[in-house]
DNA sequence: GACCAGGCACATC
DNA sequence: GATGTGCATGGT
């Protein structure tokens, strides 16, 4: 994959607050809408800690809408920003002092980050060594017959980092490169006829 | 105008 | 424990 497409440099973001509120409003959501909501609060001058919690829920909705789910979102920022901020004052390099289960553990007490967005949070943000799984993975693993279709998250997770040394770069660059393999080809061909995979493993 | 996107929580049985 | 449903905008 990566001969084939090259570094995906990921996350598109430029500090790890961005990514971290990213990660919230691309659940379930084309990234092209997230890039609108980032952008308007980039705009209004509020990315960051303090400030987005500060802005009144109506006034972070309306910010975020773009994104889809604008309600639900803006109650899953909100308990994220409470947490963020009540334990680390906001300071992502305080967070990330912490060792990878306490902080796994953590995030995933927050309502509305599940393993995706506390993985993605985890290795994108704070550069923890986590494999991180979405719908992209399981589609591309069944349809290769590497996975069963019934397989769960951590089922995934494990098949990834039972076999791979932890390393950030490296399933960094690895996530990013199935989840750009998705797009281009899960969607237009069911049978992955054309997947670049094919070459690989098959 | 249908269908989908880098999930998650909650209700119901 | 398994299964179903609501959430919402913008692109194809």
């Amino acid at each position: 994959m990566f001969a084939h497409y090259g570094p995906r440099h990921w996350w598109p973001g430029e500090s790890p607050f961005e990514v971290m509120v990213g990660a919230i409003l691309t659940q379930n959501t084309a990234w092209t809408n997230v890039a609108k909501a980032i952008h308007n609060l980039k705009q209004k001058k509020v990315l960051d800690p303090h400030a987005l919690y500060a802005l009144h829920p109506n006034t972070l909705a309306s910010l975020i809408r773009p994104a889809g789910y604008f309600r639900v979102k803006t109650k899953r920022l909100r308990s994220f920003l409470k947490f963020f901020l009540d334990k680390y004052n906001g300071d992502v390099a305080a967070m990330k002092k912490n060792p990878l289960p306490v902080l796994r553990e953590e995030l995933l007490e927050v309502n509305g980050i599940g393993p995706e967005t506390a993985d993605s949070i985890l290795l994108y943000a704070l550069e923890k060594p986590v494999f991180v799984v979405d719908a992209y993975t399981h589609r591309i693993l069944s349809r290769h017959f590497l996975c069963e279709e019934e397989s769960v998250y951590d089922d995934l997770q494990s098949f990834f980092m039972d076999r791979l040394a932890p390393d950030v770069s490296h399933f960094n660059e690895y996530h990013a490169l199935l989840v750009n393999i998705g797009k281009d080809y899960c969607r237009k061909n069911p049978k992955c006829s054309e997947c670049p995979l094919n070459s690989i493993n098959h």
